[in-house]
DNA sequence: CTGAAAGCGCTTACAG
DNA sequence: CTGAAAGCGCTTACAG
């Protein structure tokens, strides 16, 4: 193995030397740089991990994290993913810090001040859609504090790494599910979470593309139920009622178990529901048959991938492979939605 | 952070003594140790990995990986996560041979013993299922070095930690979709490579499984291809005109392509096909519609984890959560097929 | 059975 | 602009 010792050695110079020719910490005569780098290229010197990281202990790294707190299992998954890590971390000296707040612009701006004050080195966030959160993070990415935002964005916010799903191409996913089961030929009803919520809009758009070209799938009537159970079920009810031609349903966001309790009400009509996410109740719908399919975006790894990405960054100056990094879409059936995940 | 230093201090021992009681390297008076384990564990001690790394660099480990050599793209796949870690690891001071071997049993084990020679830690194969490699694997595992099989098994060993597919839940899979694009009424042919292939048989057995509660689902013949595209044309053609009620077709292994030329001279018979794998050949058929899915395994993820888990295991003595670690199992259609997978 | 010393690869003050 | 020394947490001979 090629070290920066034999690489002082080669280049007669001391390790210091090459050390802050190699990390561009100046205070190095130019040429001696130059011949440092050649040397170093020509042998293609790669630093060591285990000694970087034990040095960069010494600077108590600390990252802080802040996930929504909503009764939303989604939720749980990503927390599961951050302590994971969090734990593997632990053991190379770094603090990770969790926080779960409620869905809040101004709350998350608070937790983010406090982490300040801890002395945070990087961030990890589920942001809220809102001004004052893109304000304060844009704050955070100039004082030099890397920004990863984790399953949803601050629009207009740019950040170190996004992390998360295509929901446009999930959207696609759905309405290429509904082709093969209905035969390319069905009435749809979509039952959204929010109208303007960004990542329910990307869904329809993308679903809306894909049967663009499919002359035989037809979207009757788009409905609202605010991610919430009891609104979604009276709205899908009645959608049903109002719509008898319907035989394909498009669950976008929340509110499943309150839409599988009005298809149940419907047992003659066998309508083809697809939806997100799966949530125990999702899982039970999908296991009695009320749900034929629910597209899963990997919530825990989003949460581990979080971690990684900033962990790489801080202790070895390795950016990521795209400021956008998407997890998988699984599609699950009947047949696998009891499955381990594969390690995360 | 809690170190071994800090440990010693408390124990008012040396960090030596330390080392050999939590490491059990033996040589500490029964009551010394007694006394620092129960510190360790008052105190949440957990190891250092970097420090752990960085000394067991010392002992210049060397992890051997032998794939099987044939023209089939999952294989390259499965080198490429390999190669992906391998590099990782370099940083870290393990060096990772890697040797493609055509399928055979006594090439397997000229490798093995080529490896051995060279003093490999541990080895990944990919084993060919005859009785020669187990034994050779057996007298690996005797020796001390710990044995990672990955993608498939080789009958009657035990390996350190099996990676791969659950070859029966992706039969079940094939037939749940079948049903679903089916609604649940069809006549299936099934195409299978070769009806000894112990992950051909479990994944119809898996199949078969799904349809014995499914009344309209009926398996109408079998045929073997040899996992051979131009004798799978042939049968899959013959298949198709001695039984005009077949709908459903399930391609079990090998000979994808093949199969596919076969089910386009029957365009106007609309028959619904299922595939394993994403061979580029495949991912035509399905993005012409010829094939509706195809069930993935993810041969990059099984190459990376093979390696992290004889690297937890030589670096951190850590073992994995099981013996047996499942990947995912990606289900693709026309619009999913042609997403990058997340990072691996 | 135990401890003191040296070393893994890297970086960080500090003295010049 | 440069080098010598110390140190991160752990393990490994070696001397007693």
């Amino acid at each position: 193995m090629i070290t920066s010792k034999k690489l002082a050695e080669m280049a007669g110079v001391s390790r210091g030397t090459v050390d802050r020719a190699l990390n561009n910490r100046g205070n190095v005569n130019v040429t001696t740089r130059q011949k440092i780098l050649e040397i170093a290229q020509l042998l293609n010197y790669k630093p060591n991990r285990a000694g970087k990281a034990l040095v960069s202990q010494q600077k108590k790294i600390k990252i802080g994290c802040i996930i929504i707190d909503a009764r939303n299992p989604f939720y749980d998954d990503l927390y599961r993913g951050i302590m994971l890590k969090a734990e593997e971390y632990a053991s190379f000296g770094i603090e990770v810090l969790v926080e779960r707040v409620s869905v809040n612009g101004k709350a998350q701006c608070v937790c983010i001040d406090r982490f300040l004050a801890m002395g945070i080195n990087a961030l990890m966030i589920q942001p809220v859609n809102e001004a004052i959160v893109t304000e304060k993070l844009r704050n955070l990415t100039q004082k030099g504090i890397s920004v990863v935002t984790t399953n949803t964005n601050s629009a207009g916010f740019e950040p170190f790494c996004y992390i998360g799903n295509d929901f446009f191409t999930c959207g696609k996913i759905a309405a290429n599910l509904l082709d093969l089961f209905t035969n390319g030929v069905c009435n749809i009803g979509i039952v959204t979470g929010f109208r303007k919520a960004q990542s329910h809009v990307e869904r329809i758009t993308g679903f809306e593309e894909y049967i663009h070209d499919h002359e035989g799938m037809r979207v009757v009537s788009i409905v609202e139920n605010q991610d919430d159970e009891v609104e979604s079920f009276s709205v899908t009810k009645r959608l049903l009622e109002d719509h008898p031609k319907i035989n394909a349903l498009f669950l976008v966001a929340g509110g499943i178990y309150g839409a599988g309790k009005a298809l149940k009400a419907f047992p003659d009509r066998y309508i083809k529901a697809i939806s997100f996410d799966e949530s125990p109740t999702t899982k039970e719908l999908v296991l009695d048959g009320t749900i034929l399919a629910t597209i899963c975006q990997q919530p825990v790894r989003q949460g581990c991938l979080s971690l990684e990405v900033l962990f790489d960054y801080l202790i070895d100056n390795k950016r990521p492979s795209s400021s956008k990094i998407y997890t998988d879409i699984h599609i699950k059936l009947r047949s696998n939605i009891n499955l381990q995940p594969g390690y995360q």
